[in-house]
DNA sequence: TGATTAGTTGACACTAATGTCAACTTCAGA
DNA sequence: TCTGAAGTTGACATTAGTGTCAACTAATCA
């Protein structure tokens, strides 16, 4: 499931939207469709990329004709881009754990963590983007990019404090994130290889909980310089824990 | 660059090939042709992936009519099977650092230096194959599919032999192994993020060097019982280095 | 119930993709 | 320089892609 799906669709059609009536309570047909258009077509821009996919194969896939899928966006473009403004919202969430008022150790765990449990839950939504990125990025305006790095800068900035404070040893924080961002988008994007080389079909619950014990103790232990983590599912943990769905 | 490129094109056309007629020397018309246009090819398939890429495309980047392109190859998928045969016929290298005769913490360094490089110098190849996975490794055969398995479960054991001597800390060796690919995977196929990321145009040979550095220090500290590792670019290695190129 | 808006859809125009072919040119050896 | 093989290429057939449109049906409200 995307989720909440947000009509983000700047559409160049004709449309009053909120003429004064009363918007019917039940389930609008318009947010349905739209709905079910972006949810076959991550899946299928997230395998075959934007000029792989063909809009009759989304029609198909989510049982509408084809010409009407041009009645709830403007074009192909349209909905890729729609996509894009989703998951771009959600960028900032991965990083939440990493804040100033927190030990770096449970800090970081809790985005290992978080940020695995969103390479299982939500693997279509990492490959669509790490499609995005191999394509070199080329929807992505100016504005996505600046506020990737304004919110990368601004956590560089807490890793920066704990070393100063002792708690981190000398380490490049962007390097430092690449290593963590890449070690848990892996279980998602190649997901394919991650279960070949475990010897199976597909990766299990245990396999993630196994993917950030090692990660975990491998990263904390390689640049903390204090004690060792707890488990993921240890329910004793410090402070607030957003919830990563 | 792609380097040597092998014949690999299993033609279904009728050439006697070996008629008995003397090989010219000069540089043969067919085999630099093939090269050519698996050097544009492979580019674009990374860029757009199989679906996405047209031959005209093909033809135009490497500047040929499109029709000669069916004179050198059956099809597309003729042309994207003979550069997963030469991709997959380098994966083996990766792993030759990982022997059981050597220093863990100088193997798993060079690995990732290693890979590193490869990064840097072959991330198109890179994105080829990211791509191919992306799309649940369509055209990966069960051939393919068990060589890498077999091989990873080789190296697998050499780690289990290095945990056994108390050179390693007990850890999952698949687990490591995701660990270093993907960390020295994401140079190459996130490139454009990583870039963004250190707030550049484009990475530069030093960030390799750190990143190999930050990798390198942070993993090995954190799974090696032993000292800490010299830098990749320290030359008084141990024993052979296969060159990465 | 009748008018108005929202949503549906087959058909169309247009462009472009793949793969084939036959006629052509170039090359290499006798 | 002649000949057969190798290599080149414009044109073609076929299929499929995107986006538009007008006519249709369904929903909503006065």
């Amino acid at each position: 499931m995307t989720g909440i799906v947000v009509n983000g669709e700047v559409s160049n059609m004709t449309k009053p939207a909120s003429k004064g009536k009363g918007i019917p309570a039940e389930a609008r047909i318009r947010s349905r469709n739209e709905a079910k258009i972006l949810h076959s077509a991550v899946q299928l821009f997230a395998a075959k990329g934007f000029d792989g996919t063909r809009l009759r194969e989304i029609a198909e896939h989510c049982g509408l004709p084809r010409a009407n899928l041009y009645y709830y966006f403007s074009s192909k473009e349209g909905i890729y881009t729609t996509l894009i403004e989703q998951l771009l919202a959600r960028w900032d969430r991965a990083f939440e754990h990493i804040r100033a008022d927190r030990e770096p150790s449970r800090a970081l765990e809790d985005y290992i963590c978080a940020k695995l449990e969103y390479s299982r839950t939500h693997a279509v939504e990492s490959r669509f983007f790490a499609n995005e990125i191999l394509r070199g990025g080329k929807f992505l305006t100016h504005r996505h990019r600046s506020h990737m790095q304004q919110i990368t800068e601004q956590r560089a900035e807490v890793v920066r404090g704990w070393i100063r404070q002792g708690k981190l040893v000398a380490i490049d924080p962007y390097h430092l994130f690449i290593m963590l961002w890449s070690a848990t988008q892996f279980y998602a994007d190649y997901g394919f290889v991650a279960a070949r080389t475990l010897d199976k079909q597909r990766l299990t619950r245990k396999d993630f909980a196994t993917a950030a014990e090692t990660i975990a103790e491998t990263v904390l232990h390689g640049c903390c310089t204090a004690d060792k983590p707890a488990s993921c599912n240890d329910p004793a943990a410090d402070s607030s824990r957003p919830d990563s769905r």
